[in-house]
DNA sequence: TCGTGTAGCTTAACAGTGTTAAGTTACACG
DNA sequence: CGTGTAACTTAACACTGTTAAGCTACACGA
């Protein structure tokens, strides 16, 4: 096992750079350690030094994109503006970030699981975006612009809604979607309508 | 190049049939051709004469489980209850399909196109079971019950809904989710409160 | 009945994959 | 100077999707 120094750590960081590159580029299954490897010129053995797997590997860069969405949400969460706006604006960016981040997004919610123990849900990071989009469902139902006081069924339903057209935009890039940020708002206006009414 | 006989189409058919059991049991990334031709005692290469690949194969299959789907929602369309019920009924069974065909369902929305081309929608069973929304969309509009007349829009917005909540309980079952048919009814609740306000 | 075409399947191989056991190198430190 | 070990590599295993070439058995015309 490669030590926990400064030098190694760069090392480290330049696998998971080249990995994310690559991925992005061609795509995760089109990818091979040993293209990896050979892109920071090392063997693709190494690589095994500082990741479990090739799954590993994607995890840890996949983990590393989405302590960027959590951070821009709690940034928003911390504006001046209404809570139902804010929730809103919260709702807008994981769709974009997820637009912005198409592969990384795609890999997450894909169940590359297929068979045996089923994945365990990434506590880490995955969590601590959904639990931002809790917060701002709480501050709605405390200031009376969501009456449902049922917090969790509300977020899962936003989740749902909101994952749900930022998965369509990334699969389905061959159907003929109407304009994207009129489908985008189309499906912020209906869900916000819903919950509120 | 096998030729279109009554026993050729059998063996065609058997080969989907294996393929489709066991990618449904392991996963289509771990089944191998070679595993699939053992099941029906057959060599690998037999497989080359009916499918051109891998990905060919299970594309046909899936077109095979969604045009069920459309079936279904066929079917629904003919009911004599109201338009709005009719709707519901259909983004309904669209869910419940989805999880009860887990496998075809994630696959189908799970951009293994990685790079390249964009994967060409799928117009032959895919776009058979969204014209089936579309319709229902179009009679709630006829009848009033939805007032906004963008089709086009309405039907989207649906789909971005229903495959949200299909796909998040489907890729994500290691979440905590609420119960699932509250966290479905709240989907559907919320969606047509959205659309009809 | 014999020869021939061909449908249907197989053999053998290629080029690639993720992964690992064992080995090498070079440097830090007593 | 000698030794330990961190960091990396060599070589291989068992597997993958895929294909070119070959075999076999039967249908059919002469």
């Amino acid at each position: 096992m490669a030590a926990a120094t400064v030098q190694a750590e760069s090392v480290r960081q330049s696998i998971m750079d080249a990995a994310s590159e690559l991925f992005v580029a061609e795509g995760y299954g089109n990818v091979s350690m040993r293209k990896i490897a050979q892109k920071i010129g090392y063997t693709p053995t190494t690589i095994y030094l500082y990741f479990e797997d090739k799954a590993d590997l994607l995890n840890q860069i996949c983990d590393q994109t989405f302590a960027q969405l959590t951070r821009n949400l709690v940034a928003i969460s911390k504006l001046s503006v209404s809570p139902l706006e804010r929730l809103r604006l919260g709702l807008r960016e994981y769709i974009q970030f997820g637009l912005n981040h198409p592969n990384h997004y795609a890999i997450v919610f894909s169940s590359i699981s297929a068979a045996g123990p089923p994945v365990e849900f990434e506590t880490s990071e995955g969590e601590a975006a959904f639990n931002t989009l809790r917060d701002s469902v709480a501050a709605c139902q405390a200031d009376g612009s969501i009456k449902d006081q049922n917090t969790e069924l509300i977020s899962q339903t936003l989740w749902a809604g909101i994952h749900g057209v930022t998965s369509l935009l990334i699969t389905q890039q061959g159907f003929p979607f109407v304009e994207q940020t009129a489908l985008i708002d189309s499906v912020l206006d209906t869900l916000i309508a819903g919950i509120t009414a």
